[in-house]
DNA sequence: CGGGATATTGATGCCGTTCAAAAACAGTGG
DNA sequence: CCACTGTTTTTGAACGGCATCAATATCCCG
């Protein structure tokens, strides 16, 4: 449809090799892009000049900080990355015409918005060995979701993005930390390692208890959030 | 303009006394309120049933779940509040008709977008010491901006609309440890208690500084994100 | 003033960090 | 193909911060 072919006149693809910039924090941004193969990872960099991995892109999936002047994070490359770029406003125009696209792009966001408070909250309050499991199940799923795999498999296999340490600044923890449950999870037999970036979890929905699962601090630990019915 | 007229001619006010809810999780959606005055909490109903903090509305922001049927999350009046709610129906036609009041509002959902992943990042690096000095300011600058306060003085007083063991839930941590920090804050004369809930900081600056100082792990530990120039 | 919720403070233990060293891996050049 | 070097990963031992359990103190409101 229209839309669409509208889009396509002002898509520019670009094929980045892994562990390339696409952006960097600061940089006047591109508006949006789709991601059409590969992983890419979104670092922020912090006032004290750190860099921190915040997020991971999957194709078929979108990236971007839509109308904003100047990207608030950096994307890099975590795999080869084929990706369709549109600049900024040439994009914006589009979506004053198309109000459908606006909104579309909009729910997009608040998506985004609620996957990331669920990642906050999984960060406070999960220990090293959930948040680990509950990572390799999330990169699984959306790795399924890539293609490949079919989805109803109760296995999956996938090779992952990210190095050790890399895993551990996006959970929070330090990399001998991540090592020392990764291994952990191969010995219960709830992942296999082919190598140390390929993995294959045999049994999904075991997995996905060891995620969320364990008594830790459950149910007794929640605070009570004193209200009343509205 | 005509636009906010339109607006206010759907828009109902209601007052909401404390620790009273304002909508639950999985509620039909309202999509969308402004805060007159007041803070309201957002609480989170995780699947084991536990309830958890995961954020706060100072007036004059705004809260909801733009487009969604359902709310994701419960809110509920941390102090008296005053509202204007807007019904979904509604609200979406207008939304529709004025595209700028939609671009609008995504943009301010963008910015939560930002505010949420900035959260994220601190929760997971901060100690807990950190971490209350940082809730602490945060609340301390947004109660000014909801007025009352000149925002150029360095000091600062304000009320808590949560209490410890909120507190704690909202930054993963236990209400002990809350507690104990505080009173560590408080005898290094970076706050003072009139009374529990009521606290004054004499030095903004300072606090500042004890909110994201701290050598504990710094750039040392920044995970070295191997990527080359774009 | 009394009683229930909220907050402070103390003692102990565990999980994850820290420091350190060895092992596995990847790339390079002979 | 293999020795050589730098990087990533694993594993070990000791320390420390935060959680946990428990007791006391304070606040709030009828």
């Amino acid at each position: 449809m229209e839309q669409l072919e509208r889009l396509s006149s002002i898509a520019r693809r670009r094929i980045i090799p892994a562990n390339h910039y696409i952006f960097r924090d600061g940089d006047e941004a591109i508006s949006f892009a789709a991601v059409n193969s590969g992983v890419v990872k979104l670092i922020k960099t912090t006032s004290e000049g750190e860099r921190h991995v915040i997020g991971l892109v999957y194709a078929p999936e979108f990236l971007g900080h839509t109308f904003a002047e100047t990207h608030k994070f950096s994307a890099a490359a975590a795999t080869d990355v084929d990706i369709c770029t549109f600049p900024r406003q040439a994009f914006n125009r589009l979506l004053l015409e198309y109000p459908d696209m606006q909104r579309w792009l909009f729910e997009f966001t608040v998506q985004e918005l609620d996957v990331t408070r669920e990642w906050t909250l999984m960060l406070g309050r999960k220990s090293s060995y959930e948040r680990v499991a509950s990572l390799l199940l999330i990169i699984a799923r959306r790795t399924r979701n890539a293609g490949a795999q079919p989805v109803h498999e109760n296995c999956a296999e996938f090779e992952l993005p990210l190095t050790r340490s890399e895993l551990a600044d996006y959970l929070g923890l330090t990399l001998e930390t991540v090592s020392r449950k990764v291994s952990q999870l191969k010995q219960q037999g709830l992942i296999e390692l082919r190598s140390t970036r390929d993995v294959v979890v045999p049994n999904v929905e075991l997995l996905a208890e060891a995620a969320s699962m364990y008594e830790h601090r459950e149910s007794a630990k929640a605070a009570k959030v004193a209200a009343f019915p509205a």
